[in-house]
DNA sequence: AGACCGATTGACTGGTCAGTCAATCGGCGC
DNA sequence: GCGCCGATTGACTGACCAGTCAATCGGTCT
């Protein structure tokens, strides 16, 4: 395992080269020599480290939403009351934003909201994030704390979608991005969906 | 004008072929040929009718995005409580999925939520879209109706981001989407965000 | 009849890439 | 020094498809 160690790892490298390539330009039109060159390696190195340009993508994906999955179940985890859940929910998917735009860009762009080509292929995993928040609001309404008229699969949707188009906004200059207007953000959608939620 | 008028439109005929295969395969999958064969009509006729493959796109985006333009201008200019004019915003959405699922899915999937490619195009009809409501919005601040600590901007985004997610979840089956599905998810989209709009 | 013209047809072309592969490089063990 | 093997290179190919265009059709007007 030690024995490989070259002192840059081209693969990471490849996979960098593609977040910034598929953000700018999108997947389809961009080629797989657009990425290559941005990662300044040869053409046939990206199909030694992957088997199509999907995989690219597919890897680039799955690695972040992994995260997603962990935090929205960390989340969960603590018993803290589902308005806290939700907003720690909130928190990291904004903050993932913040963190690496351009990743999250792609992923939005090009897989949860493309539910034709690659939404499709990751369906389960995109669906497993919407299963746990709505488990989030179940929760809340078991012990009282949401009021259960509601169905929590109807919630988590309007939940996600309301954060989701938040950072389309960001991602396309619709809305002001300023430090500021993170934290607000967050605060309005965890406010709006929560107060909507907790009985009258 | 009334010189002209064979007995089947084979320009509608076209596009109507393009809503279902578009829908089922996704613009970037679909041929030129799959959009003839489908409407029975000769390679060549599309062109006739369309500059490009795209331009039958943009013809169905334009087409229905300026009924849902008419229909925000048109709840915004009754003298209705703001809960009832974004009510009204939100039944048009989801009354044009129950009529069109299917070019819904396309407008959706293709343009609005492909800001790279044709969102990119559209971009300004998508965004009058949110400026009208928020519109609606600074509206319900200005009388009190709404508390005015919010960016009518990210209320707006919130509120659409919702809608359209739940049309996501009825188009790839998230949700359930029987008849009394379309009624409560409509009330309870605007139930949520203007509770969380309305003073405390 | 016959000329005119938009509607309609579908074979064909040009360009574009994704993916292949044979060749070369370079580090390491012996 | 030599052989092994994974890493790396980039030229090449085969498929695919958007868009072109020359030919034909069929209705209408004179």
């Amino acid at each position: 395992m030690a024995s490989k160690a070259p002192p840059i790892d081209k693969r990471r490298q490849i996979l960098d080269a593609a977040i910034r390539v598929f953000a700018r330009q999108g997947f389809h039109s961009t080629r797989v020599s657009d990425i290559a060159d941005e990662a300044g390696v040869a053409y046939g190195l990206v199909y030694h480290y992957f088997k199509s340009k999907e995989e690219v993508l597919n890897e680039l994906f799955t690695e972040r939403w992994s995260l997603l999955l962990a935090a929205i179940d960390e989340a969960d985890a603590g018993g803290r009351p589902p308005r806290a859940k939700l907003e720690a929910v909130a928190a990291f998917i904004i903050q993932s934003y913040r963190h690496d735009p351009e990743l999250m860009k792609v992923i939005i762009v090009e897989v949860t909201r493309a539910a034709n080509s690659f939404g499709q292929t990751h369906l389960t995993e995109i669906r497993r994030a919407y299963d746990s928040i709505a488990r989030i609001v179940e929760g809340g309404q078991e012990t009282g704390a949401f009021r259960s008229d509601i169905d929590p699969a109807f919630a988590s949707m309007s939940f996600y979608g309301a954060i989701e188009q938040l950072l389309s906004g960001w991602i396309f200059d619709l809305i002001p991005a300023a430090d500021s207007d993170f934290a607000k953000a967050k605060d309005f959608v965890v406010a709006t969906i929560c107060d909507g939620l907790e009985p009258r």
